[in-house]
DNA sequence: GATGGGCCCCTAACACCGTTAGGGGCTGAC
DNA sequence: GTCAGCCCCTAACGGTGTTAGGGGCCCATC
């Protein structure tokens, strides 16, 4: 009653991963419930378990919701510019779902949706020289990669938008932390205290990202690398 | 009653980590709940309330607990070999412990054990010649990549030691998924079902960490890349 | 010796969770 | 008209994290 009534067929397993999409907006993923996803889409509970097998079953399905909103980059310049876009726009598309990491991370499952990026990835990765099985183990690798590095970025305690503290106090506290260490025994990490937390997130991401391009870059013939 | 009451102390953050070790190999961290941590030390769940402010604050506990296992590979050969294995051991480690990546990766709060082992990362990468900014950098990408790869590793469908299906069943089931796809929409996921599947999580995982590897390597002056 | 205060555990309860059993309308086919 | 199917409901089960309030026990202080 409070919500949706679209189109005639009443609910679909689609309605249904967009309810939830909204629930994980508003309540975070642990405030995701059964209950709230069906008052969600104007229902009781136990009639999700119609459409659906169990909570397990709902969550691959925002699973793939999310990763509907993924679109491949153009697909113009080098292989390296490619996938760099690639991997920028991953993280951002996890990063602009709250707890999408979360959500994405243990789930092998693949929807429709990472099938159909995971198909492009492939064909990218061919054309630009690489062999079959490099291919493969790549996007692998850059999965791994994102998908790893943005879990902790949206961890809970980096992310809380509730108090004014900003991102700068936060990485100043951290640092702090960092040097009220007992020096003889942690003498780097005093030293680098500024080192380890001064970097913005876009650095440190973009960091890594040029490492594991580079990395890969040695998998093609050296006229290649760019 | 049913458990352990060791020395005078009754009660001990500590002695709670460990239960809590314990109740995670047995139940995993879905089974993982305070009656049960409380239950194992032989107490009522409201007493833990005493020693822990609320679960996070446990799951804190456990995951220190987890990275007490850490060892840093003996300090021999080239800073590579030392990575090599570092990071192979960071692995073995998560994949030790049931469930060990989904405690360890959301979690910013870096308990002692792993300030522990940090602290011996960042001296051996600058005694390799990286730069302060480059050996703070390079532990959050080798801690991402590891940490992404072994989430997606131990995930419930490719981890079910249940049934008795092999892990080279699983990953025929898995390839013949892959080329069941109509073959226009998806060429290169049929055409390379065998590449995506048929690599052993080992290999999986040390293609990864090798292109990783050498993505650092180019951060040194070409002398040292090895 | 009595008294108080910390420590540590208890019972009871609250609101919520995932999931199942069983039932009831409503629609369309025969 | 009847039967099957779809789709939702109520009610309940056992389990969850967490809090309120109470009660022993030990040790220090008056």
């Amino acid at each position: 009653m409070p919500e949706n009534n679209d189109t005639q067929p009443g609910l679909t397993r689609e309605t249904l991963a967009q309810a939830a999409l909204r629930v994980l907006e508003r309540e975070g993923l642990a405030g995701l419930s059964m209950r709230k996803v069906a008052a969600e889409v104007g229902v009781k509970a136990a009639s999700l378990y119609w459409h659906v097998r169990n909570k397990e079953e709902l969550l691959d399905l925002l699973n793939d919701a999310i990763m509907a909103g993924g679109e491949p980059p153009p697909r113009e310049g080098d292989w390296r510019g490619q996938f760099r876009e690639y991997c920028r726009r991953y993280r951002q598309l996890l990063l602009s779902r709250r707890d999408a990491a979360k959500v994405v991370a243990g789930r092998l499952a693949p929807g429709p949706n990472l099938l159909r990026l995971l198909e492009d990835q492939l064909d990218r990765l061919r054309e630009a020289g690489f062999s079959n099985a490099d291919a493969a183990l790549a996007t692998y690798l850059l999965g791994a990669y994102v998908q790893g590095f943005v879990l902790q970025e949206q961890s809970p305690i980096s992310a809380d938008e509730t108090t004014g503290t900003s991102r700068r106090d936060i990485a100043a506290a951290a640092a702090n932390r960092f040097r009220a260490l007992p020096p003889d025994a942690f003498p780097n990490l005093v030293a680098l205290a500024d080192d380890l937390t001064e970097p913005s997130m876009d650095a440190r991401f973009a960091f890594g990202l040029e490492r594991v391009l580079d990395g890969l870059a040695t998998l093609l013939p050296p006229a290649d690398h760019r």
